[in-house]
DNA sequence: CTGAAAGCGCTTACAG
DNA sequence: CTGAAAGCGCTTACAG
């Protein structure tokens, strides 16, 4: 390549970093430019990357699949942003021990690993990100427990495995706070399990035990379909007899009877940020895209 | 590193790598590893990376997430197989362009990239596994027929995205086959389209201009309970009117009523071969597990 | 059996 | 403004 150009590899390096310590003549610049196009030369991320300390790779940990609008979107959002500033998005399933991600560092050394929902977790997304609106955990939970806003309406659900329980304390206190200040009688928790006849045993105890409960906040859509499948069990009407609202907006929320209305989350605006600042760059300016409730049926 | 252990960087990495064409005394052996345990030494993967022309990645191409148990399965599988072979599996989610595809491979020069259930597309896996049974599409589209053994229905299907393609065609033809076999009249090509209300209206045909078809064999379980909607929506019995059989055991086909019974493919078996063949290893001695029907309510 | 040296393809001070 | 050189941390012929 720097043959080819008739220039050092050095001038090549700088030419197509755009380093700007070093002033090189629009004459070698076009020149080399065009050397790269003709051979279809692109630097080789591997040296690159013994050279920088770390490759051009962000990790995203991710122990579920993409299940929901939320993970989905992020995905998408984190993907775009990584690739506008020459980063690759790749991710990793499963629940990993601590010697498998050591493994995964030490594999390619990423620019950076993310955890999945971490910031939407700790509060960086609870700042106001423009617009007067917060697009947060705070935010998304209070949505959901206002809807609809005229009725008045206790919500129960249920935290489930341990790497979401931190989130699922936090939605938790969220939608208590948002309970409280709208003066609603407190929220009831109710597990509703696996498989099927349990999750309606769970539903029927709620029932006679808080026969006042008139809706359901779910903790995402999968409970809230296991929810409206236990009521139909128990011919209850929904929303007649008890409400039941989603989170996170599977595609499935639309087959059941009543379809399923949830909160729908926009996460790519969660994913451009998160992208920025693992690559240390400013995350300022990124427009978001309030979370709004997909009303299917009347809840 | 290797001043600690008293060893030149060769010598280490002779006995990091177990180099069968160099043999070490056990006394050099033994010092290297506890030097190597007391820093907590870990290879660069970069650096060999670097030299040995590719990192110790494999990276596995996925449009869409991790939906139904095949595709989580396989994943499952293929991270097992890798990690025990000291690789690391990263997914990458999404439609890509060809020049995305390119920066991932300059990124990190992986040692292979797999693009998700290829090898069960182009045959490879339809190969007999031992046990004398087949553990591929035809077996899987073949079971999906049969069932139930005991009454001959014919099946309609749906292929829908570009990607799939390929697959619904090879699917379909197993399908085809199977049917003619059994000397069941032909299959009836359905498509059952989002939204809700378009499936229902193409379900509603269906019936009209074959009222003969007693069963739907779906492409995946998303279609599968799209049907299931339908026909509950247009007041059918299932099965009594016409029987419903999905494909792939999403855990939302617990939840339909009556609840979903599928083809549950467990792709571990099919991710361990894939990953051996991805670092040029020999696949042979794996175990298959055959797919099996879920039977939730009867069909 | 062990060690000194080359080289994988880059980037970046440094000298010209 | 340009080029020669060092060095990122490995592996692997090669010489001792």
């Amino acid at each position: 390549m720097a043959a080819a150009g008739g220039v050092s590899r050095a001038t090549v390096s700088f030419v197509l970093n755009d380093d700007p310590r070093q002033s090189v003549s629009a004459a070698t610049r076009d020149r080399v430019r065009q050397a790269a196009r003709d051979l279809g030369h692109v630097p080789h991320g591997v040296a690159r990357a013994l050279r920088e300390g770390s490759s051009r790779v962000v990790v995203l940990d991710l122990d579920r699949g993409l299940e929901g609008n939320h993970s989905r979107s992020c995905v998408r959002g984190l993907d775009d942003e990584l690739a506008a500033h020459g980063h690759v998005l790749l991710v990793r399933h499963g629940q990993h021990s601590a010697e498998a991600t050591r493994q995964v560092l030490d594999a390619i050394t990423p620019r950076a690993m993310i955890r999945f929902a971490e910031p939407y977790l700790t509060g960086h997304d609870l700042e106001d990100l423009g617009g007067g609106r917060k697009d947060g955990l705070a935010a998304h939970a209070a949505l959901q427990i206002r809807h609809p806003p005229s009725t008045g309406t206790p919500g129960s659900r249920r935290p489930c495995r341990r790497r979401t329980r931190r989130r699922a304390r936090a939605r938790r206190r969220f939608a208590e706070h948002t309970v409280h200040s709208l003066g609603l009688p407190p929220l009831v928790p109710v597990t509703v399990p696996r498989p099927k006849q349990a999750g309606t045993g769970a539903v029927a105890d709620l029932r006679e035990a808080h026969p006042d409960v008139t809706a359901v906040a779910a903790f995402d859509d999968d409970l809230a379909l296991r929810t409206l499948t236990a009521l139909h069990d128990l011919g209850l009407a929904v929303p007649g007899d008890i409400a039941v609202i989603g989170y996170d907006d599977t595609e499935y929320g639309e087959l059941s009877t009543p379809a399923l209305t949830a909160v729908h989350i926009d996460a790519e605006a969660h994913g451009r940020p998160a992208a920025r600042t693992a690559l240390g760059l400013d995350s300022a300016g990124l427009v978001p895209v309030p979370a709004r409730i997909i009303v299917r049926d009347p809840v």
